[in-house]
DNA sequence: AACAGGGGCAACCGCTTGCCG
DNA sequence: TCGGCAAGCGGTTGCCCCTGT
């Protein structure tokens, strides 16, 4: 069955030949290829338009670039796959001059192989449950488990069963950056204690704090789009009611993404205590308009006794000095996913374990394991 | 040398999304 | 608001090639 498109002519389908392949470069070329309906018939090919714009998009285009996996890209789609999922035209996003379809083929051809050998689920990145390999990892992780320096004195506790989804979602106030504030006069009593060298210790009592770096402000391209829709995780069913709505989606100037590089702080939550999350504003755009390496901060923590909406925006200043007082705060509904430009954004704290994980770089189970390709 | 099986990859299928009249 | 169309996207298929027997 051939495509609704060109159901009424009769095309070509198969491999495509060489000569093939010079009409169709020849022309979208020297014409583009503004509508590709038309391209095949004005290149003077027997092949419908959607199998010309495959046939370019996923090996003519001249920005493709060829050739094996490097490590480096290899790793990289796994820890977006993490975050992702089997998001494959997201996940080439960050690996330019690769398509959706190589990437995808990637994975199943060789990626999800290796998991599968080294005891991981391919979908959900955790340890399979019938891991042969010691057995010492938990055989699931929860939303809040993070990879930290001191792991058992970082856990947080999952979130209870009577917060609402929503309430997992802040707003970011500008596209620019994030750091997420939190509640420093209602800190937990026997909330862990801070580890050496965490920043937001002083005047700070509880909230978690992860920072990562972009490496490749120049490679990345301007939005950060983490809204997860459907998530295969699993891990989002032990956020105590959450639904899998939750995501992350900040149009950035000129965002970064979370990679490798980062590193997270945390410590506990109450159980009881819902979490929450502000945001704040970090004045990196310049820096990454100019190409260079930005450090973020966000800082995860909890409202007093209900989640408020404190409306302004705030400042990294204002945050630094006094983070109660300006806490951009927030109880959104879904319906704030999908805002332009400086618009709310939703928070997926299955992103933050993502991140937490695979920036962490001192629990995660992947990195703990041999990478031999 | 011939054959079978498996892996890799290009291409296709069909659903979803976005745009426009 | 609705329908049609084009493009985007992820899943799947099938062919080709390599390797082992």
């Amino acid at each position: 069955m051939g495509h609704h498109c060109c159901s009424k002519q009769k095309v070509k389908r198969g491999l495509w030949s060489p000569e093939e392949d010079e009409k169709l470069v020849g022309y979208i070329s020297e014409h583009g290829h503004s509508c590709w309906s038309s391209v095949p018939k004005h290149a003077g090919l027997q092949r419908c338009g959607k199998s010309c714009r495959l046939r370019w998009i996923n090996y003519l285009r001249p920005d493709l670039k060829r050739g094996t996996f490097s490590e480096q890209e290899e790793r990289t789609i796994i820890d977006v796959h993490r975050i992702l999922g089997n998001r494959w035209a997201q996940i080439a996003k960050h690996l330019p001059g690769r398509t959706d379809n190589e990437v995808k083929n990637f994975w199943n051809s060789c990626i999800k192989k290796k998991l599968i050998a080294q005891g991981l689920d391919p979908k959900t990145h955790n340890l399979l449950p019938a891991n042969g390999g010691g057995g010492a990892a938990p055989a699931a992780t929860t939303p809040f488990t993070i990879s930290a320096p001191a792991k058992s004195a970082f856990e947080v506790a999952p979130a209870p069963a009577m917060v609402p989804a929503s309430l997992y979602d802040i707003v970011v106030p500008s596209p620019t950056g994030m750091l997420m504030a939190h509640d420093h006069h209602h800190r937990a009593a026997a909330a862990a204690p801070m580890p050496a060298g965490y920043p937001y210790t002083d005047g700070n009592g509880g909230g978690m704090l992860m920072s990562f770096s972009d490496q490749n402000a120049g490679v990345h391209a301007s939005s950060m789009d983490f809204m997860n829709g459907s998530s295969s995780s699993s891990s989002m069913d032990h956020a105590g009611g959450m639904a899998n709505c939750n995501g992350f989606s900040a149009s950035m100037g000129a965002s970064a993404f979370m990679d490798e590089t980062a590193t997270m702080w945390a410590n506990s939550v109450e159980p009881g205590i819902g979490v929450v999350a502000g945001m704040l504003v970090a004045q990196q755009q310049q820096q990454r308009q100019q190409g260079l390496v930005v450090q973020e901060e966000v800082v995860l923590g909890r409202p007093p006794t209900a989640l408020l909406n404190c409306g302004a925006a705030t400042t990294g200043a204002a945050v630094h000095a006094d983070n109660s007082a300006s806490v951009e705060m927030v109880d959104v509904s879904s319906a704030v996913y999908g805002s332009a430009g400086a618009g709310p954004t939703a928070f997926d704290l299955e992103l933050m374990e993502s991140c937490g994980m695979f920036c962490g770089g001192a629990g995660n189970a992947i990195d703990q394991l041999p990478w031999d390709c």
